[in-house]
DNA sequence: GTCGATAGATGCAGTATGCACTTAGGCGCA
DNA sequence: TGCGCCTAAGTGCATACTGCATCTATCGAC
């Protein structure tokens, strides 16, 4: 966290939030993550997306991994949760929930959200 | 070039449904609505940023947008939500669903965001 | 030895983004 | 009259991210 990959970005967080919500519970790779993701009801991210999502992930110190050669078959990257991706999984949650409501209000009809007038021309110093 | 623009992409769409959102019952104009996101509890988007992507909501049909000179001042582009707008903000809403309860469910071993816990450690089918 | 499933990674082209900057109208004020 | 400031929208550029295709490699089944 001391230079230039300490603050991450808004936008492509969903598929990073979501493996590092995965691997609070269980230690886990990038294949299976993949599977997880689908099978959650997110829709299909790039395999190859989900992979390089991960090395950076642990680039930023969200995420440990090391070569699992235990099973048979290909090696596994076996990647956790470290304490940094605990403390950045919640305060996505506030963003997330702040957004919700965003979105929930706007579908439940029609509570304002910012009080303000809505046709009165008055938009001047409303903040 | 006509279709290329034709299906959303799930990553970078926090910032333009949360406009979507706002938009759904009121009209507005990117610079309120620039103020309005921070207002939300969002994140700072930058500006262009709000400006380019809401100008890519209306080449995709989302919203509509006239110039509004009435009132004194830089004229303001005023959006509003199309009936393709509210179709994707709904389907969206949905995916959101999903995706914070895989976020909720992971976090609520550590800090119960939602009583809503099962609190058994049978995660392995879970999802 | 070949096929398929598993497991991870990379090259490339297109797109999105953040930052800095520009354009422009109107206001207040010395 | 000029200057600074706020509002309002937009652009240029370098970088970052994404999806698609492709590649390597291990293993089991046939």
């Amino acid at each position: 966290m001391t230079d230039s990959a300490s603050r991450p970005r808004l936008h492509g967080e969903l598929l990073s939030t979501s493996l590092l919500a995965f691997l609070k519970n269980w230690n886990a790779y990038g294949y299976q993550l993949s599977q997880r993701l689908a099978e959650a009801g997110m829709p299909d991210f790039d395999s190859g997306t989900v992979y390089r999502t991960l090395r950076q992930l642990e680039k930023t110190g969200m995420v440990s991994s090391f070569w699992d050669t235990s099973e048979s078959g290909p090696a596994r990257r076996m990647y956790s949760l470290t304490k940094a991706g605990e403390l950045f999984l919640s305060g996505w949650i506030e963003t997330l929930q702040n957004y919700q409501s965003i979105l929930q209000t706007a579908l439940s009809s029609f509570a304002p959200l910012v009080p303000r007038a809505p046709e009165t021309k008055d938009v001047d110093s409303a903040l």
